[in-house]
DNA sequence: CCAAGGTTTGAATGATGGTTCAATTCTTGC
DNA sequence: GCAAGAATTGAACCATCATTCAAACCTTGG
């Protein structure tokens, strides 16, 4: 019974989740997530107190998930360059798997309740690269430089960089690549 | 009588972004828009077929006047290093002077027909860069790169950048010469 | 001055979609 | 089996605004 209910609870974040890949927050009203679930609209409201509350929590789990990745490919490397280079490619080729998610996800317009939680998830990215900055900094591989300011600016980049492509469904072939010496450039790689 | 029509139609756009200054888009229901412009609610109607429309023509004017600063205090050098630095010195100081409104520009939830306004705003922004640190690599100054996406890149890079102090309401003394640092390392400005 | 035409008004309308709740169905302990 | 209690249902409710429109009000040409 318990598990029935923590079932429940966990059907209604995997159907959000679905319903934003395909058709974005937008489609994402509480009646579809719950005919998504398999149950009644009513019923959602018996896990989560509003809606907002519910995709502040889809939010963080997709986000936790991408963070995730980003860092578990990330960690594989051991210099500054590869590290972010793999961020990045880590980054778009995700967002390009599942378009759809990824703009709602980084840009599509939301609930200002769930938009907050958006805010964490562009912070997370920017901690985990700041990290690896000041390690670099602190190496003697980077120049000296403020990481936070340096990973947040990288974050924006990154977005701003992938929203064109997220559009039209597909990026050019050099975009990656130009990104990544941009990148490099940015925290000054030394070539 | 002309006079008086075109007259409301401005008054409209004025109120509204007073409105968007002080309380974001949230606070710019059709009626609070008409009451500031001292009209009635159905007015406004006589001159926009919606809220949309009337919303797209006020952030395309907001974001000219922004794009026409920026792109003044930039013609007045003549480096490309220069150039880039009144960019960010001009969007920053821009933005902090009315960080609520800067904010709305920038990344506040819209209406989805309105945030289409947004991604002109940000491409135009991208173009007056772009056609900067293309003339810089043309002349040398600058590394080879695709003027686009470095442009694109810059523009999240200082939007990401804006978006913490403009919550906070005032930046730390050091954000902003870190944050031409940073770009000018990113273009490839040789120090 | 006056009537015809256009303009302004602001309360009513309507659409959307989140939220509630009385009725029903299911689960569980005896 | 069988209540008692909890969970589920989904149609009704409600709040919020954008949008409309019939009535009231100007403006202007004669």
């Amino acid at each position: 019974m318990k598990a029935r209910l923590s079932a429940s609870r966990d059907r209604i974040i995997v159907a959000a989740l679905e319903i934003m890949a395909g058709h974005g927050y937008a489609g994402c009203s509480v009646a579809a997530v719950a005919e998504r679930a398999g149950m009644a609209t009513g019923s959602v409201y018996r896990h989560f107190p509003t809606k907002a509350d519910l995709f502040a929590e889809v939010f963080r789990t997709a986000s936790q998930r991408e963070v995730d990745a980003v860092a578990r490919a990330a960690a594989l490397e051991s210099t500054v360059a590869a590290q972010v280079s793999a961020v990045i490619e880590t980054f778009s080729g995700r967002a390009l798997q599942s378009p759809r998610l990824a703009y709602a996800l980084l840009v599509e317009p939301v609930d200002p309740a769930v938009d907050a939680e958006r805010l964490v998830f562009r912070r997370a990215y920017a901690e985990l690269i700041a990290g690896y900055v000041a390690a670099g900094v602190a190496s003697g591989e980077l120049p000296p430089q403020d990481p936070e300011l340096t990973a947040t600016a990288l974050v924006g980049a990154l977005a701003e960089a992938m929203v064109g492509p997220l559009a039209a469904g597909v990026a050019g072939p050099s975009t990656i690549p130009s990104l990544i010496t941009f990148i490099h450039r940015a925290i000054g790689v030394s070539p």
